[in-house]
DNA sequence: TAATAATGTAAACAATGTTAACACCTCTGC
DNA sequence: GCAGAGGTGTTAACATTGTTTACATTATTA
């Protein structure tokens, strides 16, 4: 327990907005996105239902908080996966192995959360003004890399991000809905690897 | 109305099950997921809610059953797109346009029924114990297809079943969850059907 | 045709999202 | 310092939901 959700006796919370999206986060992580519910997180937070009501309109906008904090999350994941293997050089070795970092961050996070990877892309009536998203520029930095460093001409940058990113998602789509068993999962995950370097990297 | 929901004054329906899974799709088709209730589905089949429960064990079921039926539905579009190009032949145009119409078909559909793409991938608890799903044998098909005629290696033939499918699907869920607009919508389909046709036929 | 199973209804229950009226806390302007 | 105003919490109620239990009606079968 990092901070204590209240403060002694105090009758104000002090930062509650976020502490309910924290544990509405935890709460979907753990049982899933129908299980998330005003009473149920108030409960949690050890605080009244209506009082989440001075942070968030109804419980469909605090869903899209939490997809939209999910979204950041892998994001954030990815950055950090691709910083694991070493800062950018032109190095050609180097970039390649950051590209492919940031696209397995993403399904090693459907994998590792797939409850959580199902909200982030809930087709979702009310999502937070998110403008172009983390983890689309993170991917558009690491092809940046690629084309400095000679592995990629500029002219297909684009077309090598949009086919890069669908078939990622897809495969962790497909991951985290069941619809593909951890069995068969290698098989697919090299075919989607092999196929995405193939078709981004000039032969 | 193709047939009355209740004939006369009947006690009994006669297909409730069938008909409420038939209400329970087009109500998630047309209000979304969240949507889909017992009570609401009960009322627009005439029936009381509690009858519901002599056919469904939960909501949770019903959900699944849906989202089953959604998915033959996708299978049924696919294999009917297919039929539309022309019959099979060992033609190598005639294959390849024959697999291009699957793909087509499956984007197309998530597309059009945005929300009923959403819970046919949903990961569910109570999901109707389903073999090899419709839609994987049409590829497998259509794949065999692209063999005999000469298009495709066999030894290439899953990896290239399994790039495909998870590229496609990746398409197909961020267009259904509009994480893509319909005006980017062009540029990622271009990317990914070329993405897959590099992939799977041997240059 | 009488018994039995299948399938519907009626009424109740606890739990949910949401709102309105009220209480407390914190801050600003004098 | 302090009065009031706005922000933030509580309490109590409401309509609606999923689900269960007891009962009524129809269909099936021996």
């Amino acid at each position: 327990m990092l901070t204590p959700l209240r403060k002694g006796s105090d009758y104000h919370h002090g930062d509650l907005r976020d502490a309910v999206i924290r544990v509405a986060r935890d709460l979907v992580a753990s049982e899933g996105v129908s299980s998330l519910g005003i009473r149920r997180v108030a409960l949690r937070v050890n605080v009244t239902p209506a009082a989440l009501y001075r942070h968030f309109e109804s419980l469909e906008q605090l869903r899209g908080e939490v997809s939209g904090r999910v979204r950041n999350e892998m994001a954030e994941m990815m950055i950090l996966a691709r910083e694991k293997v070493g800062p950018a050089t032109l190095s050609k070795t180097r970039s390649r192995a950051r590209f492919a970092a940031i696209g397995d961050a993403y399904v090693a996070y459907a994998r590792k959360f797939p409850r959580l990877f199902e909200i982030a892309f809930l087709t979702c009536d009310a999502l937070p003004e998110t403008g172009e998203s983390l983890a689309w520029r993170t991917l558009e930095e690491s092809l940046e890399e690629l084309i400095k460093s000679g592995l990629l001409e500029r002219r297909k940058s684009l077309k090598a991000a949009t086919l890069a990113w669908s078939s990622i998602h897809g495969l962790a789509s497909l991951v985290a809905s069941q619809t593909i068993s951890n069995k068969e999962y290698p098989l697919f995950r090299k075919s989607v690897l092999d196929g995405v370097q193939d078709a981004v990297f000039a032969r």
